[in-house]
DNA sequence: GAAAATTATGGTCAAATGTCCATATTTCCC
DNA sequence: GGGAAATATGGACATTTGACCATAATTTTC
């Protein structure tokens, strides 16, 4: 029977059963509680991740102690800290669940032997990849041009789902507004 | 004779001088003027382009008008629009030249058979997105977390270069801070 | 179920920022 | 070389934003 993962990978590629097994086997699952840390700022990241249930926050921290969210990692996505994963090197950022979750971990030598030996991983790495790029770019122009309603508004449009699920102040964290400066556009906008 | 485009490669890579040479022989040349646009937001992006001299930028427009800066290109760096070369569809950003320039030009063809063709050339330009990659990340959250003024120290410290190079407004558009608040920062260090 | 923690919201005030405008200076380009 | 364009700076003012504080409501946790 195929686990969660398996149908993920079925859905998303066109990785064959026996692939797909072998990349399943080389995983390790582990479960995370609410405000668990998976990866701690200067901590070395040492595993790929894909999150099976669950959602996960990437953040760094200034030196005035507050904290900015680079990236949202729910169900069916994957996470890490790309810089410390590839040069194994301390990481910047912190990565913690912020709902009780479930995921798994593959250490990065077994990670690199799959892509060495699975070309139809590698491409579909390197999508992902691509994927990231591209979101990140756009999200870049939007920090240096978008007005605090433009971002929450865009930020609505793009993760409908996750607005429920996140508190106010991540949102904020985010989208590098202040959580005073949400509450009074969602105020504005509750009253047209 | 080597140009100034293979010694950078001899300074930057293992490739040989066969290698080299070939690469080179794909590329066609082209001089820029400064304010000439090398690709218009709407345009396919169709080549891998290489700036020998020179200053390039890649921007973006917003509905208003306003333009906002995604990356400066100096001499001996690569630029082009990702997504629109991956994936041969209208690009989102356009990018102009600040200086006159004299940039090398790879359609994209030939550059994939280069990169099939090259495998320490492929690594170098997986090298080359790699860090791409951390620096976004790292701009990303300087956009999310600092004051107006951390930005521009932080611009100073990396491109000290291009500081005397760049009207001001341009730095602006580039730190998402207005005009305005950049000659108030720069006077008020003025004073100190 | 109850205590503790988290979350959402609001008020007040000061500071930061942007817009619009004008002007002096510098640079560009024919 | 000279006219035109671009650049840097400043003033005045309105607006936005954030910091700090308090409080009510909700959720978590044991």
């Amino acid at each position: 029977m195929l686990d969660e993962f398996e149908i993920y990978l079925r859905a998303h590629t066109h990785l064959d059963s026996a692939d797909i097994t072998r990349i399943r086997s080389l995983a390790a699952p582990r479960m995370l509680r609410r405000n668990e840390l998976l990866l701690r700022e200067g901590e070395v990241c040492r595993h790929k991740v894909f999150v099976i249930r669950g959602l996960l926050r990437t953040y760094g921290t200034t030196a005035d102690g507050s904290e900015h969210i680079l990236q949202f990692s729910p169900e069916h996505s994957w996470t890490l800290d790309v810089e410390s994963y590839d040069k194994q090197q301390p990481a910047l950022y912190n990565i913690a669940a912020i709902e009780n979750s479930e995921i798994l971990l593959w250490p990065k030598a077994d990670f690199e032997s799959l892509l060495a030996g699975i070309p139809r991983l590698r491409s579909f790495s390197q999508l992902l990849i691509s994927r990231n790029i591209y979101t990140s770019r756009q999200r870049l122009l939007t920090a240096l041009s978008a007005t605090p309603e433009e971002k929450y508004q865009e930020f609505v449009q793009s993760f409908p789902d996750l607005l429920t699920r996140l508190p106010l102040h991540m949102i904020a964290a985010y989208l590098g507004i202040s959580l005073k400066t949400l509450t009074r556009i969602r105020q504005a906008q509750l009253k047209r």
